[in-house]
DNA sequence: TGTATTTTATTTGTCGACAAGAATTTCCGC
DNA sequence: GCGGAAATTCTTGTCGACAAATAAAATACA
């Protein structure tokens, strides 16, 4: 399945054996290369990997505590399913978090920081322009968690990247109907809520930050809606 | 350690196992008795419960997910610190999530929720009276909980409840210096909020919850205080 | 006596194995 | 042929053991 899996399997160190595991699943379920409800099987993992059982089963206990994966007692894990009914309360809480890292950011921001946020959001730039859509999606998650990290409060980034994480789930879904053509809209959007947070104008970065969430909320909520179409017609 | 432990040893259903484990040292961490920085062994605790480490393990790594315990690589697990420098960033985000949590309340309650926020507060009610501060802070976070989940975004309340958790850490730390005299404006101040819950007034919910919030963090500050003129005067 | 170095001991990370539950298949009565 | 019980296969949760990594102790040396 993951390329990194079959390539370094032999030489590694001792410890690092469940992180190792652990970002194989994480990227795998994030990409939807195991879709939603996928059974893990730890036998077959163990010897995909050559490796036991055990660091694989604290890998699947950290997924768990994250929501990506759910363990259903003495039956097997599957990945977590991405709950549709109640999406209005992940739009909900993204949009807070937009908010609030991003006044934080204004708020307390180094020179450093912008720095490393202007780095996220050349990437994203440069997958705009080479009309990349997954690179984007991972971009764009780059540089919000660069934003949030600037605001420097570790609850609020740990939830805002739980959430950007979850997007990025949601997003692959409807990327391949998407036809990569994507909007120049976003980079703009960026670039003022750079210059926000660069003048320090608090107010200014929660409004943009607010708009910019609309725009995704309203993006997602149309693809959904366009694929249901699709769905009645075929 | 704790009674749990040496009590219900013998007898234990297979898959139950991790979670007896955690439990247990959850609520010895958030309790205090196991302050910050505490080593866990690993052995000694698997010989106390007459269990293997596998299971004790598991729990360990959930929870290190939650923030509660920190893993060093190759060397022992402890106890997570109270970041004081940073305290501050815990009262934002705790300001922000009894607004939010208590906004939404008063959007989605149902008849049902509401009995139960009054079943926690009738519970919070009577620490106060019976002067149990341990009792009250459990019964506080057990309230703003059931406030949480009527509003239901499992978002915001998975991060509430870690908050209100770290809260109660901080609380047992000065409960021992506070003369068990506790505030009867807490109770006032519940019973306005479920008032603004029940009359589905949103704005009235928020104003109200942005004040018990600010009025908690000034005790919280003020108990720090004290504290710090009292080691000074030691 | 204090410091550097080797030796010992403790503790962690990983492994293979086994037994309890669940899922599946087989077998039997109708 | 079909529904249900018994047996089998599979998977999970737990265990004891071992080896790497670190901490502690002991020894050598200046």
């Amino acid at each position: 399945m993951n390329d990194k899996a079959t390539a370094s399997q032999a030489e590694r160190k001792r410890g690092e054996g469940v992180k190792f595991v652990y970002d194989i699943l994480r990227d795998d379920i994030l990409d939807l290369v195991l879709p939603p409800g996928s059974p893990i099987d730890e036998v077959q993992l163990a010897e995909r990997l050559s490796m036991s059982r055990t660091p694989i089963r604290e890998a699947l206990v950290r997924l768990a505590g994250e929501g990506l994966v759910t363990t259903l007692p003495n039956r097997s894990t599957v990945v977590s399913n991405i709950d549709f009914l109640n999406l209005h309360t992940f739009f909900d809480a993204m949009t807070l978090m937009y908010r609030v890292t991003t006044r934080l950011a204004a708020q307390a921001r180094t020179a450093a920081d912008l720095e490393t946020i202007r780095a996220r959001q050349q990437e994203f730039a440069r997958a705009v322009e080479t009309h990349d859509a997954l690179a984007m999606i991972a971009a764009n998650r780059d540089f919000h968690a660069a934003i949030a990290e600037a605001g420097r409060n570790p609850y609020y980034t740990g939830l805002f990247c739980r959430l950007l994480d979850e997007g990025r789930r949601i997003l692959r879904i409807y990327y391949s109907s998407f036809d990569d053509h994507l909007p120049h809209r976003y980079v703009v959007e960026h670039e003022d809520i750079i210059a926000a947070i660069e003048a320090r104008d608090v107010e200014a970065a929660d409004r943009l930050a607010s708009a910019h969430a609309d725009q995704i909320v309203r993006q997602i909520q149309e693809m959904i809606a366009r694929d249901r179409r699709q769905q009645i017609a075929l």
